[in-house]
DNA sequence: ACAGCCATGTAAGTCGTTACATGATTGC
DNA sequence: GCAATCATGTAACGACTTACATGGCTGT
């Protein structure tokens, strides 16, 4: 339903071919929810199929058709029936984390390697997110003007807001996360200080223990 | 990778059935990455057939067999294969900010229905992770014991302390949840008192706006 | 006898990824 | 002519969800 409701939320700002939902994917949009294209045309068929967009298919040399998707007045209510649906929060599932949990099986490299790249892949999105907060704010992406043209302006502020605080939102999710990561690393140092005695290059966690029964 | 891993992280500890492996993940390793049972049975004979663990079958009944599973050498160079195979980021796909992007649709009641979900869940989620720190900390999981039961006290501070990083990471970031669905109520109210004038139950954002052409 | 937990599975369907595959248009 | 970008798809596979289905054991 997501992938469903980001779509008709792209289309209500304007008509767009597969192939431009799919670059809007590759940011705004994608900053929150990601989708590949191989999903995204299948997707736009269901949907046109039932009822929610409509598309003008234009010809494109002799064999290839181009079609641009509108979103149809089925497709807005769709879309005010999802927003005033309340979302289930899902379980759980972060392998970072997951991995992070059993790092003591891993060697003290290892483990800042991994702290490393989620330091690095976080801070890199902070920075996406900031500069997407700030054209926001500008009001100066391309989306948000054609959405705003189309809307009376007591709604501007709403349309603006909510997104502002969205990306503010994930910044400080991701802000926690660098946070994280930047501690992992003391971690790392503090253990294998702590270890430095032994001189080994992790904890001396045995790979294969002694199991019940070695047969078979 | 990541279930079969956790599967493999669990059994690490002591041998366990698949409906205690799956109890688990109702708790401590479901705190980081859920599965269902469903999931679970499937992929416990998938990784017997890959020589990562062993089961050892007693009957039950006539017809039924309870199978207890312990991880094999196999099982454990994997593991360690896997702590040391630096996680890669896995894109954003977030319904709740995705949701919320587009607020500007729903009602202001809904709105604040949406944060108020938002928040309550992550509070209850705080809480579970904290209460998990504080057992962790005292040493007094059934796992943990039996993890460090096996281990040479050398290792016992890196086993202790990685899960707690990993729990107080979750929990900051679930407070940066918190306080982002607090600062989204007090942004609706805001935005409903700016349009107070107006009176209306929502930003006037039409539901269905002229499209090119409404024919079909 | 019944409830509640222990224990194990299957089936259908959704969602998503990676890779494969093709062709058109634009600008240099 | 070539590269980049526009444009649209399929196929195979893997991950996960929900629902269905069964049977054993323990204590009251």
């Amino acid at each position: 339903m997501s992938l469903r409701c980001a779509l008709l939320a792209l289309l209500e700002a304007r008509p767009m071919t597969g192939y431009e939902l799919a670059k809007q994917f590759d940011h705004s949009a994608g900053y929150v929810w990601h989708a590949s294209h191989s999903q995204i045309y299948p997707e736009l068929r269901r949907m046109e199929e039932a009822g929610l967009i409509r598309a003008a298919a234009t010809a494109r040399g002799r064999q290839a058709t181009k079609r641009t998707y509108s979103i149809t007045d089925e497709g807005c209510s769709e879309l005010r029936r999802w927003v005033d649906e309340i979302e289930l929060m899902t379980r759980e599932r972060s392998a970072a984390h997951l991995k992070a949990t059993y790092l003591e099986y891993a060697s003290y490299d290892a483990a800042r390697r991994q702290f490393e790249t989620h330091l690095a892949d976080h801070l890199r999105q902070v920075a996406q997110w900031e500069a997407h907060v700030e054209q926001l704010v500008r009001r100066d992406t391309r989306l948000l003007r054609q959405r705003l043209a189309q809307t009376p302006e007591a709604a501007h502020d709403a349309i603006v807001d909510y997104k502002v605080h969205v990306y503010r939102g994930l910044i400080s999710r991701a802000q926690a996360e660098v946070d994280w990561a930047r501690e992992g690393l003391e971690l790392v140092d503090r253990l294998q200080e702590g270890a430095a005695a032994q001189g080994a290059d992790r904890p001396s966690v045995p790979l294969a223990r002694p199991t019940s029964a070695t047969s078979g």
